[in-house]
DNA sequence: AGTTGTGGTGGAAGCGCTTCCATGAAAGAC
DNA sequence: GTCTTTCATGGAAGCGCTTCCACCACAACT
């Protein structure tokens, strides 16, 4: 692969040590502001790039984060797929590289070994999947990491997250002041705290207000659309005047099936999802949901996780701010 | 990150040298059968993994592929988000990590930098970036790589790839033999080798009959859904009594705005795609389509790529055989 | 002037591995 | 029985980097 320009390279045009080349490198402290600069400018017009696998061996950081997916499926998963596409893109604008470490049926020994392995400094779990025998294992081995979605009962990890108990609880209060009175909710997948926390969202929403959910208006879903569409005929059995579905997916599902049964939606029933990916999927109509910022999110993880691997701090929990998207399956009042 | 297991540790139990662990680990020869068993026996039962940085840095290999994707978009793009969850499949089983190299603002420096950095052996590259300036620039710094889907232009780079052109040919074909004789077609993003190919396979069709091409009924698409939709009204102002799109995500949105101006799919018009990604998205319903083997393509390449950086030979292209997925967009014979 | 900082600097060690090369033992050839 | 060939084996070098530590110069103190 051609002749490598290597730090002796740089040092010997800069005039100086490897050592000191190295910490004017890296920023690290003990170095002369003008040497800094002639390593640079050094640096610079040789083309010089560290060679990243020395650099981690020698105990610096190769630079690359692992992103641990909860899923071995992308293809029907706008959640997982939207995470990998802008975490990607964070990495690569902080000059990280990003591996993929996905849910595998060998999953114990596959994502666990690429840590053991050296080939990641530090890894972004999807909270989702803590919990799980393989997680708790990767946590256990310390390395870096940072949860996208906080874990209640972990708080003590980094985590960065969206208020989705907040948000939810926005969104179907939002549906019961605006006159809904039976809001049916399609929940994620029980044990997921994503899951969890919108369901309770749709709960403290209810309580607020003073009111008490009638049990048998949750069904419980698992996040596909697939279940959504399986799940419509038993939840217009239950004639609700809106639907709140913990992500679009199964509110897109919901909806096509309603709408084979010529149930209106919003005349009929208002519905409202989570997430926001029924925008980017040119439905012809888009679901009033919470966009999920995953630009926003990602910068952000990829932020807290590099500073982590720098030693530095951040407070364990950031929240990012979500959006809500004024879709047309509900009502809006003019203006 | 507790106490690591180094080669030293394995050949000290083994009773060898670090020489002939090393040997005896990577099955290079010259180690007796006897020794390398015991290597192997000292290696599991000491739970040791090699430090794939310092393999690297050392010569060999740290058995880590980027995928370079002709996108900085998954979230719609089912044949880019199809491919990266079977490769990262595929590259998990072979013990390989998977970085993930997307197209970027600064392409030009990050991906390959990456590679320049030494954390990736070899790269699989969508084809369908070949030509661009940034990759030209990859594949001339000599990365073993492999293109998923082969290069007309550049048929000594190794390639895995679907027959494009053939299956184009025979579905459209298969149009014409059912009595369809106004097909219009929707291409994919032009200048992109898989769009190309499957025009050339929807005139070769034709030209196979003996019948000409109306040019008047070639629309040029872009592979979004949202292009099937917004160009429908043309292809509908053709009166075709079929349309071959170029994947299934255009030839949703055709369908979409179709079936908004009432006409029966496929009683009034045929509908094909390319890929068979509507299989998994819960349309209601499938369309008729090549499918794309994204598994058996994924570890395909992996494997000719891996191969190759074992210095091992392989086939310059490797084909993989689609299949035809009988959707609801076609009229079939009764069995 | 003598002493104690202070902080920039380079020498050298060493991260864990692969591979070159010299060594030595076993096996075949004369 | 000696001489060569073959082949397994271990010693040692070195991949490119970071960092420890000793060093030195200079400034700021008694």
């Amino acid at each position: 692969m051609a002749d490598v320009v290597t730090l002796d390279d740089v040092a010997r045009a800069a005039g100086v040590s490897r050592a000191a080349a190295s910490r004017a490198l890296n920023g690290r402290p003990g170095v002369r502001d003008d040497v800094r600069e002639r390593v640079a400018q050094a640096a610079k017009s040789l083309d010089y790039r560290r060679n990243r696998a020395a650099a981690n061996l020698a105990g610096g950081s190769a630079s690359v984060i692992g992103l641990v997916l909860g899923t071995d499926r992308l293809h029907d998963d706008p959640y997982a797929t939207s995470l990998v596409e802008s975490v990607a893109r964070a990495a690569a604008s902080r000059d990280h590289g990003l591996m993929l470490l996905m849910k595998e049926p060998n999953q114990t020994t596959s994502t666990r070994n690429m840590v053991r392995d050296g080939l990641v400094d530090g890894v972004i779990i999807s909270s989702v999947v803590v919990g799980e025998p393989w997680i708790e294992d990767l946590l256990a081995s310390n390395v870096p990491s940072v949860l996208v979605g906080a874990h209640p009962e972990r708080p003590e990890i980094y985590s960065v997250d969206v208020e989705n108990l907040e948000s939810a609880a926005a969104l179907v209060g939002h549906l019961l002041d605006s006159g809904c009175s039976r809001i049916a909710t399609i929940t994620g997948t029980l044990g997921r705290v994503d899951a969890s926390l919108r369901l309770a969202g749709y709960r403290t929403a209810h309580e607020q207000r003073g009111l008490t959910v009638d049990e048998s208006l949750v069904f419980v879903g698992n996040f596909r659309r697939g279940v959504g569409y399986d799940i419509a005929d038993d939840v217009l059995g239950a004639a609700p005047d809106a639907v709140f579905a913990a992500n679009d997916e199964m509110a897109i599902g919901f909806i096509d099936r309603a709408r084979e049964r010529s149930v209106d939606i919003p005349g009929d029933i208002a519905v409202v999802g989570f997430d926001g990916s029924s925008m980017h999927q040119h439905l012809g109509f888009t679901i009033t949901s919470i966009i999920q910022p995953f630009d926003v999110l990602a910068e952000t993880v990829v932020d807290v996780l590099v500073s982590q691997l720098a030693g530095g701090e951040a407070p364990t929990t950031t929240m990012v701010p979500p959006t809500l998207l004024k879709g047309d399956t509900t009502i809006w009042e003019i203006g």
